[in-house]
DNA sequence: GCAATCCTTGCTCATGTGAGCATGATAGTT
DNA sequence: AACTATCATGCTCACATGAGCAAGGATTGC
């Protein structure tokens, strides 16, 4: 960008310009209409570029981030990131929109012999409102319902059963137990046993991301368990969780929980080849930055402002 | 424009397109890093066009309307065409502003061995203000002082004269004569016989245009025309005029006057390779186009609304 | 006045790119 | 299951383009 021409040059450089990346013509051609010769116009395009009288302006159809998409994913060395452009209001609109965009993204990810993994949460939830068909047949819920209420926790797998063609494995039972022994009774139960027999076949899994530090998680809210878990859990660093998987800041994942949750485990979560988080706003860009660090995850579906949190820590 | 394609797609293509425009790599560049063929991207590219994700904008970097600019001179053939791009306020700022680009566009056209050639008016004193310095070594007055008051019709010879190593060759005289006795007795002056032996070394000229209908005339207003040359005229279809060349609508000249005037005939005028045009406003429209579609100029800085009425018409 | 310098221009040749085609996959139909 | 239409993919070959260079012209300094 440096001095701007004088404005006859402007005027030309614009005409050629135009023909040039609008109207698609050769430099060659251009050359013959103008008398130039194809250097001439060559040299005249470089200089459109420089002065700043061709702009590229890159920008999304639809309300994706373009710029933070493509920075997110060759900084965290993701396969699929997909930066929602959106104000930070309030949490719901940024769970609807990210949810919104989840189920574009699966649209177009997914193929037909692919086998969907499914966690519960907020975000899922609206993913689940938005999605009006499902090019895959098997859907596998992951891990048991997080939240207290189970009417909220069980509504993706509910809505996508819904739809044309679409086998649900559902897990009915909550995310945690309140001691590893119930937890090994429930995983027993032939209809849980099912679903967890399909976890090496999914191939491609959506998960939400709950937050420890700060707190917004339904897995920490779990009934299950008491104020000595969560604070024994806390001092070992956890800040974030995936499934029924626990993640620190480093990005270690902590193991403490494994055998009382009815859920995916880590070993076979990361067998799993594409597995995209979804989730946003203030609260959970800590979490995100240890689940993306711990490698748990190859794609990200995100707002713009968590987005350049992330890229900014 | 098309369909837009998945959030992912959106991704990837964003990512390839800056890669390719603003970045400036090569397609197979990009087809290494992405491990795609290169005719793959070249699709991407192609659909990023369609799509929309890549725009091009021309803009100028100064208040040069370049779209318009360009249209105009293909629509008249034009070799130089600046529109500027200003809101249609006041006469005065319109004419501030065509004088300062017109400046601006002698510092590019003139050479050193260039004879510039003026006429009066008030765009050309706005002009002549925002000359600082000037290429060209010789300026001949084209035409006497149009309007009633002669010390602004002089004000553009003498600003420019005042310049670094300009030689000027005024007329001190009014541009009209009440009789064709008196416009040879004129003539036949030392001191202006020897501005007329210049005309025809003159290589650019700028001119005013004035608007006999609606009126907007310095000429019109001239002391030495009578209501009955005004209305003859009028009746013969004039509607503009240039240094003392009279024209209709249909770009014809009328010769009325010829013999009156104090100024550079139409076959003179013709002569000098680069007739540049400057003027602007509403009024002005009808006359512009009359003056355009007589072929007298070569060259037209105006506003951008006089452009657009100029290109609807 | 002359040389040194810079800038512009258009060339060559190696490289990048586009049009059209053949191939193979996919989806829908009989 | 076989057939057809459609689409995506990657090829060839002709064409368009970029890098670097050499010639000409202008500018500057002595």
């Amino acid at each position: 960008m440096t001095e701007p021409p004088g404005p006859m040059r402007q005027v030309q450089i614009a005409h050629i310009a135009t023909e040039y990346y609008v109207h698609g013509k050769t430099r060659i051609e251009i050359a013959e209409q103008t008398g130039l010769s194809r250097f001439k116009v060559g040299r005249l395009l470089d200089e459109a570029v420089e002065s700043g009288i061709v702009r590229f302006e890159i920008s999304s159809p639809s309300n994706v981030s373009l710029d933070l998409s493509v920075r997110l994913r060759e900084r965290f060395g993701l396969d699929h990131a997909v930066v929602v452009a959106i104000p930070t209001d309030s949490e719901v609109t940024v769970q609807e929109a990210l949810g919104a965009t989840t189920a574009d993204l699966l649209g177009e990810v997914l193929a037909d012999d692919d086998i969907l993994g499914l966690t519960s949460g907020r975000t899922l939830n609206a993913m689940a409102r938005s999605l009006t068909s499902l090019r895959c047949h098997n859907v596998v819920q992951l891990a048991g319902v997080a939240g207290p209420i189970q009417q909220s926790g069980l509504e993706v797998m509910r809505r996508v059963s819904m739809l044309d063609g679409v086998r649900p494995w559902p897990i009915y039972a909550s995310l945690l137990m309140s001691d590893a022994q119930a937890a090994e009774g429930v995983r027993r139960q032939p209809d849980i046993r099912q679903t967890f027999d399909q976890f090496s076949r999914v191939t491609v899994a959506v998960g939400a991301i709950g937050s420890w530090v700060p707190r917004n998680s339904l897995m920490y809210e779990n009934r299950a368990l008491n104020d000595a878990d969560r604070r024994r859990i806390l001092d070992r660093g956890v800040v974030a969780e995936i499934a029924a998987t626990l993640v620190t800041d480093s990005g270690e994942v902590v193991h403490d929980l494994d055998s009382r949750s009815i859920a995916v485990s880590e070993k076979q979560l990361r067998a799993i080849p594409t597995r995209i988080g979804a989730a946003g706003g203030p609260t959970k860009v800590r979490a995100i930055r240890a689940v993306l660090t711990a490698k748990l995850l190859t794609g990200l579906v995100t707002d713009s402002e968590t987005a350049q949190q992330l890229l900014a820590g």
